[in-house]
DNA sequence: TGTACATCAGTGAACGCGCGTTCACTGATGTAC
DNA sequence: TGTACATCAGTGAACGCGCGTTCACTGATGTAC
């Protein structure tokens, strides 16, 4: 059905995004074809380039756009929980949840993407948006952990650090009791009052 | 030159692996293909299936052999330092460094491994090997913190999570100053005293 | 130890497939009058 | 408001490339005598 209208080309080209925001979450950088990204969003694969210039840019906007959604999130938790102790927990429960673990195509970003970009050139525009995002995640929940000074800076820091590799090695041993193991020590930990 | 002696084409073999250790490790598991691996142990592609029955085979042999050696290194620095404390700061210093981050090929194959395998179904040899190989690491690093009880297992797992997220968030972004506040942070955490 | 022959490790061309990308085409949309 | 025409979003076939895998071939190795 060719020619559809403005608005509608520009619904698709939303749809387009969102279908890779989850799917390249889902399945990583290198293992989604352009074809299976088109047939999510319910469109050929032909007219791809007619909303985008590249496989790669689409991968830079579908890393925003997460970012955007996880953003977000926090922010109404933040909203609704006070902007402090009470959003911090509520966000560490939830990250370190089997659900978060088991939805990937839902989840946080930088679980998702931080593998593959470890493994490559740090020039590209998919990188600049994941470091931007990263960093606005981290001055989020920074801020949740009170005023922004050094040791703030450094603990959050670390949860961070924490909470992104107990998912990731949560979801890369999943079916073992390890991987149970790994979301319940890091959720205790960073649950402990003393969480210095 | 072909039909080399018996003895040699092991030693093929073996070359075969460890260029794949290295390579897999530096570039991930989807981006590496079959002729820049018999490149880099000196041969041609199509001796390949020679030695191994598949790509997904040698990615299973490739990630065994880089878990041998890091349990080796980790076991050589135990038994040089005492089995205790002293070892397990040498070993978080050294997983913490900037030489550990830049040189992905030789550095420790949980952190090279679990973003990939978070995206992969675990009923495949190379999970498997990956799971076998991570217990180990486990284990051994539990072994630094003291007798094997329910809280020295929390904090191993707790702190094996923290030095996989703060290398893979660090080496995810490189050569911007947030790459070094992470490993940074995470190792004064690790180092101090009181990382209960 | 020397000779004759079978074996088989490695070579390089070829196959088949999937993927990113391009393009001629279609027909509804948007616009000019 | 209605008509005529240009535009252009989406289609589906096609292109080109790289990759995993296969295979006929070569000639040194290993073995039988």
């Amino acid at each position: 059905m060719p020619r559809v209208s403005r608005k509608q080309a520009e619904l698709n080209r939303e749809s387009i995004t969102d279908a890779a925001a989850r799917l390249f979450r889902e399945r990583g950088l290198k293992s989604l074809s352009l074809v299976e990204v088109m047939g999510a969003a319910g469109l050929t694969h032909g007219g791809f380039y007619g909303h985008f210039e590249s496989k790669e840019a689409l991968a830079a906007e579908a890393c925003s756009r997460s970012f955007q959604q996880s953003a977000e999130r926090w922010r109404q938790r933040a909203d609704t929980l006070g902007h402090g102790e009470m959003a911090r927990k509520s966000i560490v429960e939830h990250y370190l949840s089997t659900e978060h673990r088991d939805t990937p195509g839902e989840g946080c970003p930088v679980a998702a993407f931080c593998g593959d970009l470890a493994h490559e050139d740090p020039e590209t525009a998919l990188h600049r948006n994941y470091v931007k995002g990263l960093e606005t995640l981290l001055d989020t929940y920074s801020s949740l952990l009170g005023a922004d000074d050094p040791q703030v800076r450094q603990k959050a820091l670390v949860q961070q650090a924490l909470l992104v590799g107990a998912l990731t090695l949560a979801r890369s041993t999943r079916g073992q009791a390890l991987s149970d193991e790994f979301l319940t020590a890091a959720r205790d930990f960073l649950l402990a009052d003393a969480s210095a």
